[in-house]
RNA sequence: GCCCCCAUCGUCUAGCGGCCUAGGACGCCGCCCUCUCACGGCGGUAGCGCGGGUUCGAAUCCCGCUGGGGGUACCA
């Protein structure tokens, strides 16, 4: 039974080529389908186009399902779980493609075609047609003996898709109703003389097979989508699809200038982004103001809140810039809403990589290590706004008091009193008993702001400095309660005898 | 050349004929808070590309122009 039109459950994909590195534009793309099918009940069928085997390969592959992962966007069929439609990935499904073909050659939708790139040139240059006019359908009507004479020639057919003769129109679901011109889309190839099958083939193809109901991509497929609708009303008739998809052109994601965020642009790694400490609530986040928006008053939202919002239909059609700044202003918003808990489990991982810890994950920590960064984390959490600040922010409470490196522009922020206010504050701190941030504020603040008449601005620079080596740090005080008063006397120390 | 798409602050957007003297966010600039840096609070800066229509009324509808972008492969 044929469901009626509208009324079948939503099924969409995400099928990317295997070829480079993940990038945001396509991580956006994944993230709208998803959010769709989340949204509508609907089913996320996750396909790896991988039918170039000179571009393709597996290291791509990996990083794909690592992304999807990290963002925790999970898919109901497709590589790895599998599902009714097996197999997921292209390279597999070559006699499914070869039985297609064959139906559709044997229906008169497809053709070979002989003509070199050269040869059609020439022909729409003596034709008074311009030059790059494209393929002109001089092979639709060959006979079987001019086919056997090209062979003859040695040479092999390509097989190209009968275009229609009426103007093509679709409803996009972004753009509305659009509109290709007879002739103006030449009868395309989908298979190699080599008898590959090409994208133009087995997109349709799996697409009709898999049962797509919402065709959502890049609007650089937009110009692709005639030939599409061309070949699927031909498996529409051979019975291989049931359903002509929606389609839906999702706006660019651009860089720099206005052009589109190319793979060369370091913005456009997801990877490094992750690297830096983009978490994935926050970039998710952003990634979905590209082209959406959740409500006039408010940017700041979870994947739940976003699935409960989302609709196609609300995507807008102009090209989007990928801004850093809001990126990480977004992030920043989400680190700053994690759990205290999960905030510090999720600082691990940088730590580890930076060589602060020894293991990526808390619980593989020891105990002293945990309990500095259970004291620690609280005090950034609100100063951060990439995950990898923990860095640079907490590193000093994991180094010996003796790796404790001063940064040039913290050493250059020490003025001429700084000896002696390291000076004072060992004396006073050595006096204390009771080693905490309270207390330890107040001795400083009699010793140096007023005992030595310096301003709380200046006064505490050169301790700061003492004990993480650098001019900006969590709150002073509870730093040397973490550190304890025999590794904040030695670095006061170590500072003071240094100048 | 031909085909297609797009057009509101610097950027992302709200706006779907009167609620707009155009709202929010990021950025930027002040001020407050303050041990650094942040957070937070307050205030400010800045926009409907142009020209025709339609209408009592247009950012919103139509046409043209201009300006961007994409496609035009035996890549995807």
């Amino acid at each position: 039974m044929i469901p009626a039109p509208g009324t079948s459950p939503v099924r969409v994909r995400f099928c990317p080529s295997p070829t480079g590195t993940p990038h945001v534009g396509l991580i956006r793309t994944a993230l709208f389908n998803w959010a769709y099918a989340r949204h509508t009940g609907g089913t996320f069928v996750f396909r790896i186009e991988d039918t170039d085997a000179a571009r393709d390969s597996q290291e791509s592959y990996d990083q794909l399902l690592d992304a999807l992962r990290w963002l925790g966007l999970d898919w109901d069929e497709g590589v790895e779980v599998g599902g009714p439609h097996e197999p997921y990935r292209q390279s597999q499904r070559t006699d499914l493609y070869t039985d297609v073909v064959a139906r559709l050659v044997e229906g008169g939708y497809a053709y070979e075609s002989f003509s070199t790139p050269e040869e059609t040139e020439a022909r729409n240059v003596a034709a008074g047609r311009p030059k790059a006019m494209g393929y002109d359908g001089f092979d639709r009507t060959l006979t079987e003996e001019q086919k056997a004479r090209f062979r003859a020639e040695g040479r092999e057919p390509v097989l190209r898709l009968r275009m229609p003769d009426e103007d093509v129109t679709f409803t996009d679901l972004v753009r509305g109703e659009i509109t290709f011109a007879a002739g103006s889309v030449p009868d395309f190839v989908i298979v190699r003389a080599n008898g590959q099958p090409l994208y133009t083939l087995v997109n349709p193809v799996d697409d009709a097979l898999m049962g797509i109901t919402h065709v959502l991509r890049g609007e650089d497929l937009l110009s692709s989508t005639p030939r599409q609708v061309a070949l699927y009303r031909a498996l529409l008739e051979l019975g291989v699809a049931q359903v002509m998809p929606e389609f839906g052109h999702l706006p660019y994601v651009m860089g720099e200038g206005n052009k589109k965020l190319s793979k060369r642009d370091p913005e456009s790694n997801l990877f490094l982004h992750r690297e830096r400490g983009f978490t994935p609530e926050g970039l998710l986040n952003y990634l979905a103001l590209l082209g959406w928006s959740i409500s006039p008053d408010n940017d700041i939202f979870s994947v739940t809140e976003m699935i409960e919002a989302f609709d196609v239909h609300d995507v807008i059609p102009n090209p989007a810039r990928f801004d850093l700044k809001k990126a990480e202003a977004i992030n920043a918003t989400h680190v700053r809403l994690l759990a205290p808990d999960d905030f510090r489990d999720r600082l691990v991982p940088y730590l580890h990589a930076g060589g602060f810890v020894p293991a990526d994950s808390y619980a593989d920590l020891d105990a002293r290590d945990r309990g500095l960064l259970d004291a620690g984390a609280p005090l950034v959490q609100e100063r951060m706004v990439l995950l990898g600040e923990a860095q640079g922010m907490l590193g000093f409470l994991f180094v010996a008091d003796a790796d404790v490196v001063v940064e040039d522009d913290a050493r250059g922020a020490l003025r001429d009193d700084a000896k002696e206010i390291l000076t004072a504050a060992v004396e006073s701190l050595d006096a204390l008993e009771q080693f905490a941030a309270e207390p330890i504020q107040e001795v400083l603040r009699a010793a140096i702001v007023e005992g030595m008449g310096v301003k709380p601005r200046f006064a505490f620079t050169p301790l700061r400095v003492a004990l993480t080596g650098r001019r900006v740090s969590p709150p002073l005080f509870e730093s040397m309660e973490i550190l304890g008063k025999g590794s904040t006397l030695a670095r006061l120390t170590s500072l003071r005898d240094s100048l």
